[in-house]
RNA sequence: GCGAAAAUAGCUCAGUUGGUAGAGCAUAACCUUGCCAAGGUUAGGGUCGCGGGUUCGAGUCCCGUUUUUCGCUCCA
């Protein structure tokens, strides 16, 4: 584990020094867990979201693509459940540094009573036997109707402070009553403070101003779209809407470099379906979204499937697909079967009649969904710790060498004059003049050409073109392999193709499709 | 959010009992070599995370703060 931590360290610190990524707002301390995308990070992230995206979009006919915006309308988050199911009031005992819910606490506290008043009436029905009148006795036993009392006074201020939001006031019943932690058993408790998952923000001004959330997720972006969908583009069920953008959780923790931030981006496709056929797409999707992970090639022990024993409320099946990270296997993608709740949701709040009229059934229903939703910089972390290797060369030197997929590495070619004199420079920069209109090149003419190979390796870049004195005389060039570092020498002319077969996505999508 | 540890050049780190900062690699220029990094010469780059305090004097001691890592907690 510690020789794991390590490789993790390192990674970060690759990752900082060639221009991947970069603590956000550095140069003023930076900010907590935001990171900034680099020269080199970009790239690949483009290329990720189009590996993505391409994979919904061009090979599924029924799975089309849009772009909607971050902010929404409010009542959005109250249809999907986000402004109720994530105001989670917490407090901490500071003996034990253990850290509740302060509703969950009060609840276990209503719960005492019922219990002692359940003991009263059991005890009495032993002592009395048959003749017990169990109703009677709770209505008359003064123990038992104390307890009864108590519990519902308790119940009754409890909800009106969660009601009202009022914290203080769930701090002030927890030391009412008198509550202890459970680990330290006593009563040293901080103030209780409300962490809500969706950041907001203000539209307008003056009177008019409302208060708008960021999105926590761009699912509900492609719901409220789907009618519109569905019609302009005469889309036939079963059909997909795939999506990528930014979206915004006020993570308590935010943490392991981008795994965990509070902005981050999606790739996610919403797949609408009959009713009651939801559970054969789900192991459709379960089964095609891990062949698209397997495919960028770093072994099918680096992945595993984690289904979910505890559904969301929205969900009927759920499972994770998770990567082994250097900290361990942890989740990179989620395939859901959110049923019908989120359009049902919206079509009550919105008051409009969005279900779909199936011509085949000559009827009208809500769709159920199927949602694939995967996080770019997770998936980005992902391919670059599966990549990044230390080799042991024959001679005992060590090769860091980034063994990205050729289809998403940043650079796809240098082109290395071997001396930077005799007309070298110049037959480079022409090879290059002529490959820049289908790929990203780069040109390195400092030191010696082992370590222009080195600096190439370190940022994965599948391909180095070598100029040398013969290139002068018959047009060869040496192209020099990544992964092998085996060389062979081919026409300037045949680069292209070359090139272009050895970085196309298609080897990808074909074993996608398969 | 609680606790622990850490923060010195782009990266990895050193820095003595407190005396105004160093190495290796990297970067840039020039010379040299030319197919798997680390030849030569030279240069740039640090108010030692930030703010206070103690002191004649703070990278070093004290307090606060920010950020990071680890553990706890949370993660529809």
């Amino acid at each position: 584990m510690a020789q794991q931590e390590d490789v993790f360290k390192k990674l970060v610190s690759h990752c900082k020094e060639y221009g991947f990524v970069f603590p956000s707002s550095e140069i003023y301390d930076g900010l907590a867990a935001v990171y900034d995308y680099g020269q080199l990070g970009v790239e690949l992230k483009n290329n990720i979201k189009k590996y993505w995206w391409d994979s919904m979009v061009l090979l599924n006919e029924n799975v089309v693509g849009i772009d909607s915006a971050i902010f929404m309308h409010p009542t959005i988050w109250k249809a999907s459940g986000h402004v109720d199911a994530f105001n989670d009031p917490l407090i901490d005992n500071k003996d034990s540094k253990k850290r509740y819910r302060a509703d969950v606490l009060i609840e276990d506290q209503l719960a005492k009573y019922d219990d002692k008043i359940d003991k009263e009436v059991a005890k009495a029905a032993k002592r009395f036997g048959e003749s017990f009148d169990e109703a009677q006795f709770r209505s008359t036993n003064e123990r038992v109707v104390e307890n009864q009392t108590k519990r519902d006074q308790l119940h009754t201020r409890f909800a009106k402070a969660l009601n009202d939001s009022n914290l203080e006031e769930l701090r002030q019943i927890i030391v009412d009553e008198e509550i202890v932690c459970p680990i330290s058993g006593t009563r040293n408790w901080t103030e209780v403070r409300q962490f809500n998952l969706m950041f907001s923000t203000e539209m307008g001004s003056g009177d008019g101003v409302q208060k708008i959330y960021l999105r926590p997720e761009t699912a509900q972006g492609i719901f409220v779209n789907y009618l519109n969908v569905q019609k302009t583009g005469r889309m036939k069920i079963p059909f997909g809407i795939a999506q990528i953008g930014k979206a915004f959780r006020n993570e308590i923790v935010a943490r392991q470099f981008i795994f965990r931030m509070r902005e981050f981006e999606q790739m996610e496709m919403q797949f609408f379906v009959k009713p009651g056929t939801e559970l054969e797409w789900f192991a459709k999707w379960k089964e095609t979204r891990l062949k698209w992970h397997k495919a960028l090639g770093f072994g099918a022990a680096k992945y595993r499937y984690h289904d979910h024993d505890k559904l969301a409320h929205y969900a009927n099946a759920a499972t994770d697909i998770e990567f082994e990270m250097p900290f361990g296997f942890k989740e990179v993608e989620g395939i859901h079967s959110r049923t019908d709740f989120d359009l049902s949701s919206h079509e009550k709040f919105s008051g409009k009649n969005i279900k779909y009229f199936d011509p085949e059934l000559n009827e009208s229903y809500v769709p159920f969904v199927i949602e694939t939703s995967i996080g770019v910089d997770r998936t980005f972390l992902s391919i670059m710790a599966g990549s990044y290797k230390e080799e042991v060369l024959d001679g005992g030197e060590i090769r860091v060498v980034l063994q990205l997929p050729p289809s998403l590495a940043p650079i796809k070619l240098a082109v290395l004059p071997l001396v930077k004199k005799d007309g070298l420079p110049e037959l480079a920069r022409t090879i290059i003049n002529d490959l820049k209109f289908d790929f990203k090149c780069q040109y390195d003419e400092k030191d010696s050409i082992g370590k222009r190979y080195r600096r190439q390796d370190a940022i994965g870049t599948p391909f180095c073109v070598t100029v040398d004195h013969q290139s002068l005389l018959d047009q060869t060039v040496t192209i020099r392999h990544r992964d092998s570092m085996k060389q062979e020498r081919v026409n300037i002319g045949a680069l292209q193709e070359l090139i272009n077969n050895g970085v196309s996505m298609k080897e990808l999508f074909k074993q996608i499709t398969e």
